[in-house]
DNA sequence: GCCATAATACTACACACTTAGGACTATGCA
DNA sequence: TGCATAGTCCTAAGTGTGTAGTATTATGGC
């Protein structure tokens, strides 16, 4: 496997303007350069070309796809979010806590934003896993 | 609050060989730059001032305090590790999951190596957690 | 007090990511 | 068919991290 293709995601790592720009790509399927720039100049007064380059890097690395058959070209994310996420948070999990991660998942039992239905999903592969002991 | 000297730990970023170091100075309470070296140098050949640079640099983004009343330098963690784990992944969930975990903890429960009692504690946690709604 | 040795300080280069300007190209309309 | 415009490509500078060599300083034994 050459540098700069990848067949998945096991270890990654990103810069914050790559991890920003993702989540555009899964919620909109498919998009060019300027839908990103468009949404992403409010909060973050980037250039165009800024936009641009980092998404061709995305490419690169084997996050999005590039369909550059017509103009403007089309991207597409190749990795979901829950894919992407945990093989990121993998490496830092591994690296600072040895890999053990209850703590972590402690952490955001208690303080991260959950769902009603989302906390009976947990409940439910907690239970699924005592039973697999 | 100048830079390179931070209260807490709010939105962390953090290189690999910052992250392979930090859980040496977290299992030693206190370390000098030479034990790192030690600890580290049958994975990665590192020469023994890369160490000091990065510990120094550690030290510089207050995750890391110097003692230099004596020699060689003693070095502590000024944040546990929990604390910085969490800063580092809430950065990643952030950005990538818009804040929201509830994925995360999924994928830890169903893949992440964690004992019987740290289970325990997570469905301790989950009832607290329904137990307030 | 002086020297060998161990530790720290200083400096520097490489690479990845952020950022963006300027050059080049393709497309549609006059 | 040629020009305006929108889009892409090329290039480059700035910062953070990884890496380490050389210079300087401190410590302990003589």
């Amino acid at each position: 496997m050459g540098p700069g293709r990848r067949k998945s995601t096991a270890k990654m790592s990103m810069g914050h303007l790559e991890m920003d720009i993702m989540p555009i790509a899964w919620r909109n399927g498919a998009v060019t350069v300027k839908q990103v720039f468009e949404e992403l100049y409010p909060a973050r007064k980037l250039a165009y070309t800024t936009i641009m380059t980092v998404m061709k890097r995305l490419a690169h690395k084997g996050l999005l796809e590039v369909d550059d058959q017509t103009v403007p070209y089309v991207y597409r994310a190749v990795v979901d979010s829950q894919e992407l996420t945990t093989a990121v948070v993998d490496e830092v999990v591994d690296r600072l806590l040895g890999g053990s991660s209850a703590t972590l998942v402690l952490h955001y039992l208690k303080h991260g934003k959950m769902s009603q239905e989302e906390r009976s999903m947990i409940t439910l592969a907690l239970e699924e896993q005592v039973k697999t002991d």
